[in-house]
DNA sequence: TTGACAAACCTCGGTCATCTATGTATATTA
DNA sequence: TAATATACATAGATGACCGAGGTTTGTCAA
């Protein structure tokens, strides 16, 4: 199914971090394994990863190294950082709260 | 807890809906409500709601009729149409496969 | 009675996240 | 050798939400 776009707002960097906090890994592989494991729910733009990877090295959340692939390639890959994995915690905690709290609303779990 | 508000984008229509989905209400009410269910997690703008309720109502998703409350004074109280009450069911679906999609990626559930 | 405050509505301009479109370069495959 | 996939990058457009401002009406205390 389509997701609203609109949607995926801020929820991005949680997951690209996500990703990050299991392996280091290079951008066009981060879309790849987001589309994957999402079943093709999230099909993240490279207009939209390439800026927020420079904004997470810049925010000392990530760091980059450059490393040549077995075809040759030099691809960038990037690693999480001690703070980028505080701050990951700190998205999680975030998301829940925020997931629960609409589903109070959208349920009506609290009394009318 | 504060929630970054780029988590909010995409949710307030749906959560507005919800909440016309079981009774009529005024703008300001809406607010109020929405604060009160969520444990003032959300705690939307008026610069926000009522663009949202305009373009709703452009939508044919709820109409307006004008009511005179206790106090004398005049609100505008808004009802969900059928065609709304569709959409919302489609947004709740759509809500709930988006939220289940990046609890994929976060928690890991899928194969690395 | 007047001044402050809450209720209730509204709009305009800005911000920020994401996308579209485009560009570059290299490796693979037809 | 031409097309496609890989891999990175940026500039401008879009769109949701907020901030800041404004208006009117009712209430309540000084």
């Amino acid at each position: 199914m389509k997701i609203d776009k609109s949607l995926m707002t801020g929820s991005t960097t949680l997951m690209v971090l996500s990703l990050l906090s299991r392996k280091e890994m290079y951008g066009y592989q981060m879309i790849t394994e987001l589309a994957r494991r999402s079943d093709h729910t999230f099909e993240l733009k490279e207009g939209t990863l390439y800026p927020i990877l420079h904004t997470l090295e810049a925010d000392g959340l990530v760091t980059v190294r450059e490393k040549e692939a077995e075809t040759g390639r030099v691809r960038k890959y990037y690693r999480i950082t001690r703070k980028g994995l505080k701050v990951l915690e700190e998205k999680k905690v975030e998301w829940n709260t925020f997931t629960e709290k609409v589903n109070a609303v959208v349920c009506g779990t609290s009394p009318a």
